[in-house]
DNA sequence: ATGAAAGCGCTAACAT
DNA sequence: ATGTTAGCGCTTTCAT
């Protein structure tokens, strides 16, 4: 049985009008005469009446809300950019929601109980190359793909500027004079992965550095897998002086192994990480990393969809973020050679 | 104009029968002939139809929705437990859905826009006395608390034993030897820190070492505020040989404060942190924790919220969970005093 | 076992 | 400026 609740027709008649002229003014509608409208808002207030959301999508067959479907909501950088892309959505009068969908079959069943059950009107889509997911998303719904680079596809997209970035990371490292590096990559898959790689071999190559494909290590993001890196290099005896992870996580793991292997950072190994997530501020040595404006990303994911829905008909944007160097201890110039472990 | 998109009157059309018919197969009704059920699910499957669940919500007066507001997204602890009350919603047929709400204006609007609004049946709400915004609760909607004490107020609620698990920490402080303690708490408001607090004096009380209020400083979760409470403490001439943050994330801070000041850890000062975030085992030194099981958390609460819905007059119920010590290398015997900064 | 009618709370379109 | 009518896509009676 429908739960009680204050209905619009409640309103009208507290107000002696038809239910039709609270509409108009709930809705904003200049057609409402000023004493009428005072009459009716009295009548709100005095019944406590909020409008049905279900009711008034139902009615209009949009619901002015946004989706976010991520990963998972325990990263850092996922949730920082949602809370950017909420507080847009909130600003101009929408509502975002969101979700998590570890895998693509739950991500498919999110999406069918999100778009088919027409509980949203658009979706903000992370990582959507880091599996297959990309290839379940629905036609005809907008859709704003964030982290994910433009391959020609029907939606706006927001991402950083990989290869630069990238090149930023080793333009630091090279300054300083390194020359022998390890890099710690993300998961392949993944379109940020893929640009960072791409903006360490330009920068490498740029520097007269000869680019070694063995000298790539593939993690997983997990701190674990930045350090199963290290000691992997380190086992196999690969030489260096410098490391750029892809992620902080990573490179926390990395100065671990190193620190078990007897090895100073950034006296012996420089590390610089991605991301500049609050505590690495306050790890030992203080991360020095690349720092990526979340919130902005987010605001421009949010906005960029609000604008297709509202103007369908709208060129897809493409929008490149920069990111910012964020110079601390863990990087140095080199004083010696690594020792093999 | 709403969008076309296919209806139950569609696919009663596509089976030859009513759209009743539908609705019961879709339902899962069972006074339905195999025969035209068969034929509405091939019709069903024909059309790829979905159910609006934004219809169906009106038509039923209930959503069979449920929504987490956490204040913000972005701690690991929050976010793991909505991701456990993702995945319990799920497993019985329920929609979750997550939102933030940084402080006690935008957590009113939210609820707004969430039960007002009809878009939710329940509510997970996360630290309701971090601040008021526990006044600002509606009546009549069903709602868990995640994280509060019991106040003998009409919901129901799953948090940690925090005296407990306090008192697990300081037990493991007390048996290496220590008796100089410097406390590190979160913010005052909270039930999670009262807790906590409460444990400690507890477990003080029994090894009968004196309380002194001189000794606890209050953080704020931050790393930051945790670093601050250090180097308070130590420019204050205070001495002692273990810190036992509420958090991991003042932990690290406090770790970093204390190599600032020259002190070693464990060898000068034992730290234990309170979480077990993924990160902490791979920072220097590894953390010594209190591990909680956040899915636990998320799934008992969830489960609670959607019995509360099929069961108004159930009582409500009070969980208290047990949390893990992780002992890692942050702490050890006292070797010898501290010494002053 | 199936269908017809009514209505959930609102808005769009068309009166007046 | 305000009211009337007819849905939005479904479920809930109540018939048959």
């Amino acid at each position: 049985m429908p739960r009680a609740g204050i209905t619009i027709r409640d309103v009208a008649q507290q107000a002696g009008v038809s239910h039709m002229t609270v509409s108009r003014v709930i809705n904003g509608d200049a057609r409402v005469s000023e004493e009428t409208r005072a009459r009716v808002q009295q009548a709100i207030r005095e019944l406590d009446y909020r409008p049905s959301a279900i009711a008034r999508s139902l009615a209009r067959g949009s619901t002015r809300t946004l989706a976010c479907i991520v990963p998972n909501l325990t990263d850092y950088t996922f949730a920082s950019i949602i809370e950017g892309a909420e507080a847009e959505a909130r600003r101009q009068g929408y509502f975002l929601l969101s979700s998590s969908a570890p895998d693509e079959e739950s991500f498919e069943k999110l999406i069918v109980s999100l778009v088919n059950a027409r509980r949203v009107d658009g979706l903000l889509i992370f990582n959507a190359y880091a599996d297959a997911r990309h290839t379940r998303i629905p036609q005809g719904v907008p859709v704003v793909l964030v982290g994910a680079r433009h391959r020609g596809q029907a939606f706006s997209s927001v991402a950083l500027d990989e290869p630069r970035a990238a090149a930023q990371a080793l333009g630091h490292l090279l300054a300083l004079g390194h020359r022998d590096f390890l890099f710690i990559s993300g998961i392949p898959a993944e379109d940020c992965t893929q640009g960072r790689t791409e903006g360490v071999r330009n920068a490498l190559q740029a520097a007269m550095v000869a680019w070694d494909a063995q000298r790539l290590y593939i993690g997983d993001w997990s701190a674990t897998s930045g350090y199963a890196a290290v000691n992997h290099a380190l086992t196999q005896g690969t030489r260096f002086t410098a490391i750029f992870a892809y992620n902080d996580r990573m490179a926390l793991g990395a100065v671990r192994a190193l620190r078990e292997h007897g090895l100073r950072v950034p006296e012996d190994v420089s590390v610089i990480g991605f991301d500049d997530m609050p505590l690495v501020a306050y790890c030992d040595p203080p991360l020095t990393t690349l720092r990526q404006d979340t919130a902005e990303i987010g605001r421009a994911a949010a906005a960029l969809l609000m604008q297709a829905l509202e103007n369908p008909q709208n060129p897809h944007q493409h929008l490149q973020l920069p990111v910012e160097l964020i110079v601390r201890a863990s990087t140095a110039a080199p004083i010696k050679e690594v020792m093999l472990a």
